[in-house]
DNA sequence: TGCAGCCTCACATTATCATGTGGTCTGATT
DNA sequence: AATCAGACCACATGATAATGTGAGGCTGCA
């Protein structure tokens, strides 16, 4: 079990903290967390957020702790939701990763913070506090990452890093891959070794910063890199 | 409150900290806290940023705490100068008042992070150990108002109705493919065998009639799937 | 002339994926 | 009560991908 925390900003009315979270494990515990905390009130604990407006009204949360991968409808799509018909409720975002592009649509969506899963008990009880007192709780690297984004919002990213260096044969042997052809499949199209097909998708990696052919798949298409 | 404590024995060599604060009694305690404090080393103190590339030269920091505002060139202008010569320098902003239009400023000028003059020494330090650690410390309130900068995306394709008869849980993991993660993160992810990964993930093989991950995850995103 | 980037190929080892066959449990449907 | 689909798990085998090292020929450029 937790430790009772306490908490300084000594709120008039607890919290109402609702929580979307489709691990049955980690719902259970976040509810527990937040259940025997001052100041805190479980205004929910649900699997998946499809009724998202509808869990507004009916709860009405003043924070909303929302896992960012949950079938059905993710946690941006939920997010998104909940801002458009209610802005003023704070959305902290929980994710297992760091990963870019998604802090960027959480962002972007109207995220008012952004933590990870593995983020302490207390950690995360002092974020709810943070939030409700204005702030933008996240973790230090998060908030380098938004800080990146940002000279690249104004300018957009129309042609500069479009082909992020690709060689035109790069280029090719990407396109391919985004069609599905294996390594022995494009060896064949094109004629040449394998091998070679090998160490042209590892310099691919390398200049997408990717490790799999998934990601370098994933990558090309959202970045229009074909 | 802040979740990354520094512990600046630990550092194999000093921080090199460089301090530009036109207020001579500020500079003065600055001065002392660092060159009091282990793991800190005061690589200077200056009146005014109008040398800046010159002093990076010379001095070799590692951290800037850097006044915005001073006579003669400002914390924004000098903050440019720096990261054109020497990017991999981490500036930390510091100013008295928590105005938006130069949080803009200082964040496309790629400021790591941005502190009020009135932080507590103890934080202070603290955000130099942060920010060396790769993270960005803001104060809360700056932090939400950079969230607010990002632009507000309206919402996306409204109705997404050719998920190929894929299960919510199949659909989940094929988000999971896309994102990149391979079938042993999918499994620590979810919480789940690897080999029930395996039989997901055939499965939406059947449905989608695909042969291989980069085939499910092309399809996945042209077919807007996730 | 020398360096740098690109394209080509080879060999080797480990990791991961694709496929098949089988099974349990649960909840919804018939 | 029986059936069925979905989610779950296990074991096994061959195929494919990831990573590292090394290398030769070609071009353009300083």
């Amino acid at each position: 079990m937790y430790s009772i925390p306490y908490y300084p900003w000594q709120m008039e009315t607890a919290t109402r903290v609702l929580i979307y979270e489709d691990n049955i494990d980690l719902r259970t515990s976040l509810s527990q967390l937040l259940s025997g905390s001052m100041g805190m009130e479980l205004a929910g604990a649900l699997g998946n957020c499809t009724q998202a407006e509808a869990d507004m009204q009916r709860l009405r949360p003043d924070v909303v702790l929302m896992d960012i991968d949950m079938p059905g409808c993710t946690g941006i799509e939920g997010l998104r939701r909940i801002k458009a018909i209610a802005p003023e409720i704070n959305v902290l975002m929980l994710t297992v990763f760091e990963e870019n592009d998604r802090v960027f649509d959480a962002i972007c969506a109207g995220a008012d913070g952004y933590l990870l899963k593995k983020t302490s008990p207390v950690r995360l009880l002092d974020a709810i506090g943070e939030v409700r007192a204005g702030g933008a709780p996240m973790t230090p690297v998060i908030a380098r990452q938004v800080l990146r984004l940002f000279p690249k919002v104004p300018p957009r990213r129309p042609a500069e890093e479009s082909h992020a260096n690709l060689s035109a044969r790069e280029q090719e042997i990407l396109g391919l891959l985004v069609e599905g052809y294996s390594y022995k499949m494009i060896a064949a199209d094109r004629g040449i070794s394998i091998d070679t097909v090998r160490s042209h998708i590892k310099k691919i990696y390398e200049k997408l910063h990717v490790r799999s052919m998934t990601e370098a798949v994933s990558k090309a298409l959202r970045e229009g890199l074909t």
